[in-house]
DNA sequence: AAGTGGTCTAGACCACCAT
DNA sequence: TGGTGGTCTAGACCACTTA
């Protein structure tokens, strides 16, 4: 007889956890309770407990800090979520992009994009238009979908005053954490109005990447197409990943 | 006083496995010694042992069959390592490229390359020229330069004669096992050659990978750089990751 | 039935931080 | 000094594979 519906303790344990993150129990750069209040909490040993948030640090949800406690994680504390920025020069080092807003508008999502946020068809969006720069240059443009159920009393002045970053400001006003990004890459044919925010000529060669951003529960957060001028950046990819290990981790 | 020497001790069992592995005591495929032996060997508790090995799996370096044992990862053995490959169709499913081998050389490495593949300037070098083709299309020009020294015996009857994948036969036949592949993107557009290889106009925009490939100890294997017409695919990168757990990873 | 990995527990001790 | 996370141990029991 096969048993397919078993889940382990530990996992059953970082779903409760999920929940109260889910639900703000503890907000972003609080700490949780101990490992030994947990344990208390929910009738388990410790070591249980400490299988549980292996896995939520694994996906970055929460941070050790030895002595200190675990803490969930935030969107400026450190580029530790600045691990959601892939481009880098091609000399190697990695930059805070400056960015100008160029358009904040309000619209209807399409079919796709619907489909992707898994919102209904013709539910109101907002449209922003950002423009990136790098090393002094502008560099990308991006294009933003967000659903305005999620970000309700947002405007143009909010999203400009933010003194941070825009995931940031998700997080800090609306409870949106955005966990985890899935992209995809083409290469595009640069339109006029995009060529000309990068002073590169029409059909110059361009990346493209589409992302949506994800949530607790894998709920999408936000679509983003972004235009990129790789004349003198990459998008860096190290795949076989560096799960944040203590310690040298040469061994 | 601080002790930034210190290494644990399941970080010092993870090396001592490194090294078998690396110096193929237990050759891919192959599994390796229980960890009630290992424990026993290294002379410490099994809790220890399984805590070295677990990061070994997170690297894809070994994978656990629960009551079978924990075996070398392989290049064939399922897309387990297809996991290298990131170019899927934009409809969403993942096939198995056609090689076709292009051209197959000696030459040098010039200082760039010497200096990415950890050899000398002017070491001799393989390079390789593949033709890949997706739903029936040539898609993807890949360009591969490999140290001589690596694979000495290489030659274009064994490269196209291979039953099995490129990494494979790296793997079976000389013992370099790739295991982590670091990669930056960009845009380019389509020089004479590789337009009509792909079947595109000269000028069109394509997406340029470069790639390194590294064994244990993050030792240099082979450079590639794919060019791929991204009319009908994209490059997926999924970061948040996916760490290959057991049971119903929603929770 | 024997052997493997997978889960869970309980407790000792270490490293680090706050006070 | 007390509390936190980090390491290490020892042992019980479960799930799965092989024979």
């Amino acid at each position: 007889m096969e048993n397919s519906e078993y889940t382990p303790l530990y996992r059953r344990i970082k779903h409760l956890l999920t929940n109260g993150l889910a639900h703000r129990e503890w907000a972003p750069g609080e700490p949780l309770p101990s490992e030994n209040k947990l344990a208390r909490r929910f009738e388990v040993s410790i070591g249980t407990v400490r299988k549980a948030i292996d896995e939520l640090v694994d996906e970055r949800v929460v941070v050790r800090e030895q002595g200190r406690g675990t803490f969930v994680a935030t969107h400026n504390s450190s580029r530790l979520l600045f691990h959601f920025f892939h481009i880098v020069e091609r000399g190697g080092s990695k930059e805070y992009p400056k960015i100008k807003t160029l358009s904040f508008r309000r619209g209807r999502a399409d079919m796709d994009e619907a489909q992707k946020l898994e919102i209904a068809e013709r539910a109101p969006v907002f449209r922003i238009r950002n423009l990136l720069s790098l090393c002094g240059r502008p560099t990308i443009v991006d294009d933003i979908v967000l659903p305005r159920s999620l970000v309700p009393d947002l405007n143009e002045k909010i999203f400009i005053g933010r003194d941070n970053t825009i995931y940031h400001l998700y997080q800090s006003r609306y409870g949106l954490n955005v966990l985890r990004t899935s992209e995809r890459l083409s290469a595009t044919c640069a339109d006029p109005d995009v060529a000309k925010l990068l002073g590169v000529k029409k059909e110059a060669s361009l990346l493209e990447i589409n992302r949506i951003a994800l949530t607790y529960h894998h709920a999408p957060v936000e679509l983003r197409r972004s235009v990129v001028n790789t004349e003198r950046h990459d998008y860096f990819s190290d795949l076989g990943k560096s799960p944040l290990r203590r310690h040298d981790p040469r061994f």
